[in-house]
DNA sequence: CCATATATATCGTACCACGACATATATTAG
DNA sequence: CTAATATATGTCGTGGTACGATATATATGG
């Protein structure tokens, strides 16, 4: 059966070793999944923020492209970190820079046609990983409402 | 307000913009949890893999500290790594190691009182976060079915 | 008590985001 | 229109960390 609450539950921190270790299996989960995607990324010869580069382009919607820093608002990264990823990116044909007719400084980015081929390769791996792993990571966040029955 | 019913023809991957869009925000979203806890991190002087390290020795469950090769294991990271890692830590006072008397090659990993302290509050902080962002999360992962509808 | 496996540690390397700085374009003040 | 400032992107050198290769110590089996 399910723990009894914690004897004093007063207003101080004092958590409970069920929360870090509630707090270390959800991490754990979100590594795996992450090193799945990495692993993923890597095998198909993308760096992994060069995948999230192209993720975050293909899933923006219903637009064609995402300016450098809109990119680096989707990855939180600096936007001249953006624009280094767009950099090799576009060494390795995965996307294109594309000016922007209104306003000069703006370099939109859109995927060529073999980032699109890898993306949804790399997506379709991912979608059923996601589909596999969502009873666990459902059940972990459910339990993070434990203590909290007031 | 129901969608066509999406074939489920496994021959071709065929993602559809509404799968992107999901996998990209879920992505997203787990960014901007990383972040958060990098930067509740580093705002007490841990670096985010020394969060991470503690946090898998103090979540282990009924065990009084982690072996090394253990934490490489939770941290998805080699042995040599997390002896690297041990290394910084215990430079930083923040864990203690300790031989093993049965096995003389095995150290363990244990946390020491400051580390202790400072990994509560982390902990606290990250509780209260994951609470808040639970509803957005749980949201997402349910749209990862195969009758999903954007 | 050798040979091999396991556990931890060390050293040099590579990668990537960052800060600092640079360049180009836009916008606003006057 | 010009000057000053803001915004957007790009460049260069640096730092931190995980890695491969390697080293040392201990354990275990023939």
């Amino acid at each position: 059966m399910k723990k009894t609450a914690s004897p004093s539950r007063a207003a101080r921190p004092s958590l409970s070793p069920a929360d870090y270790a509630l707090l270390a299996e959800f991490r754990y989960a979100l590594r795996r999944f992450i090193a799945f995607s990495e692993d993923a990324a890597h095998a198909i010869g993308l760096a992994p923020q060069q995948h999230q580069a192209l993720l975050a382009i293909k899933g923006a919607p219903g637009r064609d492209g995402l300016y450098v820093g809109e990119i680096a608002d989707r990855l939180l990264i600096r936007p001249h970190s953006a624009a280094e990823l767009a950099g090799r990116l576009v060494r390795m044909d995965l996307v294109a820079r594309m000016a922007d007719p209104e306003d000069g400084r703006k370099v939109r980015l859109v995927l060529t046609a073999h980032a699109e081929q890898l993306l949804e390769e790399l997506s379709a791996a991912h979608l059923e990983e996601l589909r596999a792993i969502k009873p666990l990571l459902t059940r972990l966040l459910a339990r993070f409402d434990d203590g909290e029955t007031g």
